[in-house]
DNA sequence: TGGTTATGTCAACCGGATAT
DNA sequence: ATATCCGGTTGACATAACCA
């Protein structure tokens, strides 16, 4: 293992290209899992460590930026407080006052007495639909990706993090509960590797969906990546390769309802075929929205601030007579 | 042989699943 | 009950591999 240090770092650049086209900060578990889907390095606790040295020693020479990976795990608490008020306040204030003493003007009274009670009529994605799809994900390494992938899609992303937390869990389906009391269903589509523990995990995750109640029917778990199929069809690189790490992958305690004999990280979706994969998950969740109901609250919106605009254009008009005829009695 | 470098191991924080 | 695994990251220390 010790030769590789020039294809590893060759590699890394590859992946901060792709992380840094889709708007992502990787962290060090990131791009090992990128490294370990493409064959590059074993998937083991010391690869890993390696992995850390390489990069910090790679930072120390100069060859990348010491901010360039994200550590989501420490944090600053508190906050510094030493704000002072400005020396020029009173003629930044005067100055302001000038000007609106300047510009002060009937129409412009008017609109800021009137404009701000205009009210918002618009229509978000997921207004009425009867299906509202959630992303849940195993790792967190990728939870960012997927994030920047959809987030114009406003559809609300879980990290499990592995095996979930019972805690977790329950907050998630308190939320799932008051969910179904605006919408027919939840399709919480799944995001996982494609290992024993990774299956395991959605067998894990129905068994506690149930425990906590809800309506099965109305609460779909739908895995969406990996499949066998993407597998197969995107030509994605099984692990492991060697005869050592396969026996080890058999005697997995979990592998037992596991049928196949590989396993392919989520991380390979995003390493090989970022584009295929993000368009996956795009179509995942617009196979749930119902454009038709969209659209026709669209159109009832538009008429309905069409008609809110009119009034205050109306009412405006009044409260100018008012004001004038006020001025004239004083 | 001594000094440098690379790699391995354990620890810490936390909550969980599973096998023995 | 205990051990080992998962998820994320790095510091401290021990051991191995290397070169002059």
């Amino acid at each position: 293992m010790r030769g590789n240090r020039e294809a590893i770092l060759t590699e890394v650049d590859n992946a901060i290209r792709l992380f840094g086209a889709q708007g992502v900060k990787p962290t060090l578990r990131t791009l090992f899992y990128y490294l370990v889907s493409k064959n590059i390095i074993p998937n083991t606790r010391s690869a890993y460590k390696r992995l850390s040295r390489i990069l910090v020693k790679a930072r120390k020479e100069g060859r990348y930026a010491w901010d360039f990976l994200e550590d989501k795990t420490r944090v600053v608490l508190g906050y510094r407080s030493d704000h002072r008020f400005s020396d020029d306040v009173l003629e930044d204030f005067e100055e302001r006052l000038k000007y609106k003493l300047e510009s002060i003007d009937i129409s412009e009274i008017l609109s800021e007495l009137f404009d701000w009670m205009m009210p918002t009529i618009d229509v978000e994605m997921w207004a009425e639909q009867p299906i509202i799809p959630e992303i849940w994900i195993e790792k967190e390494a990728l939870s960012s990706t997927i994030y920047n992938w959809t987030r114009d899609l406003k559809v609300r992303i879980r990290v499990n993090r592995g095996y979930s937390s019972w805690t977790f869990i329950y907050n998630n389906v308190e939320d799932l509960k008051t969910t179904l009391l605006r919408h027919d269903k939840v399709v919480i589509l799944y995001l996982g590797d494609l290992d024993p523990s990774g299956v395991d995990i959605q067998r894990f995750l129905e068994e506690a969906l149930e425990y906590f109640g809800l309506d099965r029917e109305k609460v779909e778990l739908r895995r969406v990546a990996v499949t066998p199929e993407q597998v197969e069809e995107f030509d994605l690189p099984p692990r492991p390769e060697d005869a050592e790490t396969l026996a080890k992958l058999q005697r997995d305690t979990r592998s037992k309802s596991y049928t196949y004999d590989y396993i392919v990280e989520l991380d390979s979706l995003v390493a090989y075929v970022p584009e295929e994969f993000r368009n996956i998950v795009r179509s995942a969740i617009y196979d749930c929205w119902d454009k038709d109901i969209y659209n026709k609250l669209k159109d009832r919106a538009k008429e309905l601030s069409n008609k809110a605009f009119k009034l205050l254009v109306d009412y405006k008009e009044k409260a100018r007579e008012k004001i004038l005829n006020m001025l004239r009695e004083e």
